[in-house]
DNA sequence: ATATTATGTCGCATTTTTACGACATAAAAA
DNA sequence: TTTTTATGTCGTAAAAATGCGACATAATAT
């Protein structure tokens, strides 16, 4: 409580945060990536090519799937996921914004205004 | 027991979810900006322009430095902190390749061969 | 030398994440 | 019907993240 503490987060930083705290585990980029190599929308056999036990991988669909970047649908007894591109196509927009702002730095990278 | 089985996945994978974990959390995302923001390395009163104590502050730019995706000299009293735009680059292309192999899914978003 | 200031370290409490087994449920197969 | 199977729910334990105050340190300023 050193200073007075008046900005908060703006709802883009929280976004931004929110999606990559989605990616935040190598089990969740997985399963992104597993969902983007199948022609067909595999189900919860997902977790069989996983090093997790089946529950543990539910979860992390379960945290894809409340931020909507995946959609599962019940198909009899089993459940297909998929990826939500659409979605996915405006959070790469985000995020493309975000490190082209990064990179654009100013101080321009090694030291050039100060000594880093 | 609960031990993390990161370990399990790809370097790939280990990597784009370390990056994303240190962009996680909007503190991290508004640090990241300020410094983009600045022409030059602004020091310490990064703390005053976030709604967080100072020490969290500095919790959050040591994990963004343990990445190296931050840098910091000291410069007599102060410190300067700015981007290591070189990493950041990089980290933007890792980013782009897996958004782009997700959005080019072939099951094509709203349901062509499942009912998602 | 002493005080001030900017930065960094430590410990602690609270919350969230991760991981998994035991159990429940509902569709399909026997 | 009974059994099998795929999926989902719940509780729990360990770990990590978050946030902050008390204290330490080192460079200036007085």
């Amino acid at each position: 409580m050193t200073v007075a503490k008046t900005t908060a987060f703006t709802a883009e930083q929280q976004q931004l945060a929110r999606v990559a705290k989605a990616l935040a585990h190598p089990a969740r980029v997985a399963i992104v990536q597993l969902l983007a190599s199948k022609t067909t929308c595999i189900s919860g056999d997902i977790a069989a090519e996983l090093p997790l036990a089946r529950t543990t991988v539910f979860q992390h669909l379960q945290e894809l799937k409340a931020l909507d970047l995946i959609r599962g649908e019940i198909d009899g007894l089993t459940v297909c996921y998929c990826l939500n591109t659409e979605l996915l196509r405006q959070v790469q927009q985000q995020f493309m914004s975000f490190f082209e702002t990064a990179v654009a730095c100013p101080a321009g990278g090694a030291g050039e205004s100060c000594g880093c």
